[in-house]
DNA sequence: CCAGTACTTAGGTTG
DNA sequence: TAAGTACTGG
């Protein structure tokens, strides 16, 4: 077990400082680890582990949670580097979400739900409150989906149950004023809905993990006994639901190690708390301390600068971190005319300084608070051919290619899954309408069961749908049927193809091909799909394949950064501030330094925001290892006007033998500025003298009475449309009123009419 | 059912 | 401005 110890001369902990290494080698009773930026917390964390383990500790009493999977991954390996892989897998290593979904799916009869509960992400959620308010008859304006979404994952986070939500007071009163009494009763029909629908959303993972233990004792102490050494990393960014986890958990043995930064505590709008820092010395009274407080990372001007920064706060942990490295340069200042001119300058002083010193581009990060500001900075760099990446935005998984797959692989799984089985049932088109959905969501309801057994039983489950509707929506739940009986044996590579094909999937992809850049792209990220499935597939053993039921147990907490392929490809990187957290680079470039934007408007009412605010400024300064840039813009378009700006409060606070300002940016903005104004505005030149469409519109008209109740068209006529020019009518379906035609037009696909409105010309 | 249009709204983001 | 949704007319 301890071999890397002959290999080499030097014991691993060696590597460590002084105060790094105590903590690493406390590994008995309460611990909390105040780690300054770059001061190498994960390094004595993995350390940590990695002596446990020499100590002959058993990894499988082992937990360590992290805020993200790509943290989990990283150490893990790490771990496994210094003390062998196979130590390293028997640790319960991940984040909250992903350990306790495990320890829930395991114990998931005790509190009602099927092993394979659906794990629902934000846009589902929503999804179904729209539902419920439009149930309830409210207004969607008062009641907004993600108002409400945000309500009940505050009250899930802070442990509070739809019943203990109804009863409170506080809350009420608190609901009354904002014009919102109908909110408990929306939590309430949520809870239920999604229990019955068998499935969680990501705030149910934490709560429920509570119920489990508060309701079953015989579970807390296995697992009480089970995890006897306890890890929490970025300890500043978790909630109460999870310290409460963490509380139970580690009331047995009370060996529990905390690591965190509460200057770096940038995460409170999502319920963060940094309290739990705070009541960590009430919980375990005997608590070792450990401050980590050598910066490795940047020079000293930075590591000062943003000590002058941070003193600002009131609300903080006293420490003072100090740095071996160099001195450096001072923090820049520039100063730009516009916000397109903050990019095109910004663009070109890294252009400039990575061929003056012939670096990478990778050592380059612009950071910026608000995502939209990326679009300047691309149109720049792209024009100076400099190759970077956005991160953040839309994610991989949340597609609506991805999502609409993964819809058929969770409804085979959990036919319950009801957000699943509304996004697919008419997708790809199958002639089941939107009135027909509400009358099976309306059914179900009033059944008190859910859509999928109601559309399985028709005998059963009376509901007012014609019998051709009836008979689709049959052919629809035999289909799924059929997939769902393979799908805890298969392997999951076959069936996620098979799905993709029968569905209609793929065909309907690859008929939308021809139609631009976008369409070959949603193709390809289906594939992309399909070979990652592929992989997981194909690392299983012969014995027990891994299926496609196993797959959707991981994929709906995975998020695009478990996927990464472009790590080693030489670019900027372009972010907000928030997701570079944890990262480093040699030059940082912090753009839109401007009130109102940074510190955000939304944080000048209160003093916690606006120190929230303030350890963001932090965050984004400590990221850099040699040089920081700092710029803002003058005038910057917003929402279509161009509004001026004032410089941040926060360049202020720097102390000001940090910084320096630049020259560069006055010469640059002057030539060029006023150009810029002229030929924008060119008033009345594109009004229209004669309106073509006018004269096409009257004509239409005309024509429409001719051959409207034309209703002798029949499968094979070639037709004329309007709009589609001529096709062939391959299909014919209802009466009267309801008569339709699906037609193939060579120029436009196959298109599904209503006769009614259609304005068919018959040709032959 | 489809497609064009009117209307609304705009933070940071992990699981 | 831009993007997404709800509405409406054919």
């Amino acid at each position: 077990m301890t071999s890397f110890v002959k290999n080499s001369p030097m014991h691993f902990l060696d590597e460590l400082n002084e105060s790094q290494r105590k903590a690493a080698e406390h590994l008995y009773g309460a611990t909390m680890v105040i780690a300054g930026a770059g001061s190498g917390k994960t390094r004595v964390l993995t350390y940590r582990i990695a002596y446990m383990i020499e100590k002959e500790i058993d990894p499988f009493n082992i937990l360590a949670l992290t805020f993200t999977n790509k943290a989990a991954r990283e150490m893990t390996e790490r771990i496994g580097s210094i003390i062998g892989g196979q130590e390293a897998k028997n640790i319960t290593m991940g984040t909250f979400h992903s350990v306790f979904s495990k320890i829930l799916r395991f114990n998931a009869d005790r509190i009602g739900f099927p092993n394979n509960f659906t794990i629902y992400d934000t846009q589902d959620s929503k999804s179904v409150l729209k539902d419920i308010i439009k149930g309830f008859k409210l207004d969607d304006k008062t009641y907004k989906p993600s108002n409400v979404f945000g309500r009940i994952s505050t009250a899930k986070n802070n442990l509070i149950s739809p019943e203990a939500y109804c009863q409170n007071p506080e809350i009420i009163l608190e609901d009354k004023q904002s014009r919102r009494p109908e909110m408990g009763r929306i939590y309430t029909s949520y809870m239920n809905r999604c229990q019955k629908s068998g499935a969680m959303d990501f705030d149910d993972l934490l709560y429920y993990t509570n119920v489990l233990l508060r309701d079953f004792p015989e579970v807390l102490h296995y697992y009480q006994h089970k995890f006897k050494y306890i890890l929490v990393d970025e300890y500043q960014d978790t909630n109460y639901a999870q310290y409460l986890i963490i509380k139970k958990l580690a009331a047995a043995y009370e060996n529990i190690c905390v690591v965190g930064d509460d200057a770096q505590s940038i995460y409170s709008f999502r319920g963060a708390n940094i309290e739990n820092i705070l009541n960590f010395r009430k919980d375990y009274p005997d608590f070792s301390l450990y401050k980590l407080e050598q910066n490795y990372r940047s020079t000293k001007n930075i590591v000062e600068a943003a000590n002058s920064i941070i003193k600002n706060n009131k609300d903080q942990i006293h420490k003072s971190v100090w740095t071996d490295n160099q001195v450096g340069n001072k923090i820049k200042v520039i100063r730009t005319p516009t916000d397109n001119e903050e990019g095109r300058t910004v663009s070109s002083m890294i252009k400039e300084k990575q061929s003056e010193t012939n670096s990478s581009y990778n050592d380059f990060a612009i950071l910026y608070r608000t995502n939209r500001q990326s679009r300047s900075f691309e149109e720049a760099l792209r024009k100076l051919n400099i190759p970077y990446k956005v991160y953040g935005g839309l994610s991989f998984y949340q597609r609506k290619e991805i999502k609409d797959l993964l819809a058929y692989f969770r409804l085979s799984a959990n036919p319950n899954d009801e957000e699943a089985l509304k996004r697919v049932i008419n997708y790809p088109k199958r002639a089941i309408g939107k009135t027909s959905i509400e009358k099976l969501i309306i059914a179900a309801n009033s059944y008190s069961t859910s859509m999928w057994e109601v559309i399985c039983d028709f005998q059963k489950y009376p509901v007012d749908i014609n019998n051709g509707t009836k008979s689709r929506i049959a052919e629809f739940a035999t289909m799924i049927k059929s997939f769902q009986s393979e799908i805890n044996n298969k392997d999951a590579f076959s069936l996620a193809e098979r799905i993709a094909r029968s569905s209609g999937i793929m065909k309907e992809l690859m008929d939308a091909k021809d139609k631009g850049p976008e369409e070959v792209e949603r193709f390809q990220n289906v594939e992309e799909l399909l070979s990652g499935i592929q992989e997981f597939s194909n690392s299983s053993d012969e014995e027990n394949p891994n299926t496609l039921a196993d797959f959707m147990l991981e994929v709906a907490l995975l998020t695009d950064a478990d996927q990464d392929k472009s790590e080693e490809i030489n670019h900027i990187s372009l972010m907000t501030i928030h997701s570079s957290k944890g990262l480093e680079f040699q030059n940082v470039f912090l753009v839109g330094m401007e009130e109102n934007l940074f510190p955000s408007q939304m944080s000048l009412h209160s003093r916690s925001d606006l120190e929230e605010e303030r350890r963001l400024f932090y965050v984004a300064i400590t990221r850099a290892m040699e040089s920081c840039t700092l710029s803002y813009a003058v005038s910057r378009f917003l929402w279509g006007q161009s509004i001026s700006c004032e410089p941040s409060r926060f360049i202020d606070e720097i102390d000001s033998k940090y910084i320096e300002f630049s020259s560069k940016s006055k010469s640059l903005g002057r030539g060029l500025s006023m150009k810029g104004f002229e030929g924008t505005r060119s008033g009345g030149l594109n009004k229209i003298s004669s309106n073509p469409n006018l004269r096409s519109l009257k004509d239409v008209s005309r024509n429409q009475k001719t051959n409207t109740d034309d209703k002798n068209i029949k499968v094979g006529f070639n037709v004329e449309h309007q709009t589609f020019g001529k096709g062939k009518v391959t299909h014919m379906e209802g009466f009267g009123a309801d008569q339709k035609a699906t037609i193939f037009f060579p120029h436009h696909g196959s298109k599904t009419i209503l006769l009614r409105f259609a304005n068919l010309q018959v040709l032959d």
